[in-house]
DNA sequence: TATTGTTATACTCTATAACTATA
DNA sequence: TATAGTTATAGAGTATAACAATA
């Protein structure tokens, strides 16, 4: 393992402190935490003066996608659980941002859609959420971009087989 | 951008829904979240037992790789906030876990050590955690694993970077 | 005047279970 | 009997600000 066995911590008076990691040198685990950590902390900071509950531009991306699909699918992939997505929902609908219909097939399932405000929202979201990315995407080479992509959907897959076969 | 588009959720009577990622398809940060999530859903249920609070194993392997550090430098690194140190170093001392002293340099700050059985329960709960990850390590050829990494402290590294420069 | 650690507090999130309506 | 959505609630986690001791 020769990637960063240390990380630098810029304090405010510009200190370089320097930690070691110790045996969370090798744990992929911290190191995804790290990102997604960095990565988030951005992205809300950007979109906290929308006052939008946190999974609102995933549901809305999810809908989008695939309109007319029920809240518990979008739960699913959206790794939110169904009782945080009704309140997300609520919220959208009470922005006229999406629109919730019964399923005719299966009266139980709500339907749901985006409004033409709500693609409007979500696509400045979306551009706002990309430019917190700006930096990585313009500091990887497309190449070294375009694997760190499918690394991270091999791991998910990998990580999520494990469930499959109970090991 | 060639990686997945859409995700399958296995659903538990095996049904194959595959909802479209649509506009996230090319967001970094949601592919992070969740391998992020599904890492930790993971780790979290291995460490249950212990009845540590998140972020405990952190703490101790950061304290064993830095003998003496203050409080506030381990929050840094671990991307925790000093009140929350607080705690699970009270909950790490009240088990016997860890120690704090007061540095005779600065009397401000606490210097943290771990007790011997400290040590052991981190080395134990260390193995635990790197179990979680197997799939995932035996999964990718030794190169891609490596790459991954790599990959992932460069994105963190160019996120951090973004703060510096105020962009 | 600033910083470390602490405490208190309020807020948000999450997890759970119960309930309804449908199947 | 099981599922989709809803609601209520309790617990956990987080963020904030204020405070004491020290610098």
């Amino acid at each position: 393992m020769d990637t960063v066995e240390s990380i630098k911590s810029a304090s405010s008076d510009g200190l370089d402190l320097e930690l070691k990691l110790g045996l969370h040198a090798s744990r992929l685990g911290f190191r995804v935490r790290l990102l997604h950590y960095l990565l988030s902390e951005r992205v809300s900071a950007a979109f906290a003066p929308y006052k939008l509950r946190p999974g609102s531009l995933t549901t809305m991306v999810l809908i989008a996608a695939n309109p007319g699909n029920s809240q518990i699918e979008l739960a699913r992939v959206g790794s939110l659980d169904k009782s945080s997505i009704v309140s997300i929902v609520d919220d959208l609908e009470a922005r006229g941002l999406a629109i919730r219909g019964r399923s005719t097939s299966d009266r139980r399932r709500n339907s749901l859609f985006l409004t033409p405000a709500g693609e409007k929202l979500m696509h400045e979201m979306h551009l706002i959420a990309m430019a917190t990315e700006d930096r990585i995407r313009n500091g990887l080479s497309a190449q070294e971009y375009k694997t760190l992509f499918e690394l991270i959907d091999k791991a998910a897959q990998l990580a999520n087989s494990d469930m499959a076969d109970g090991t």
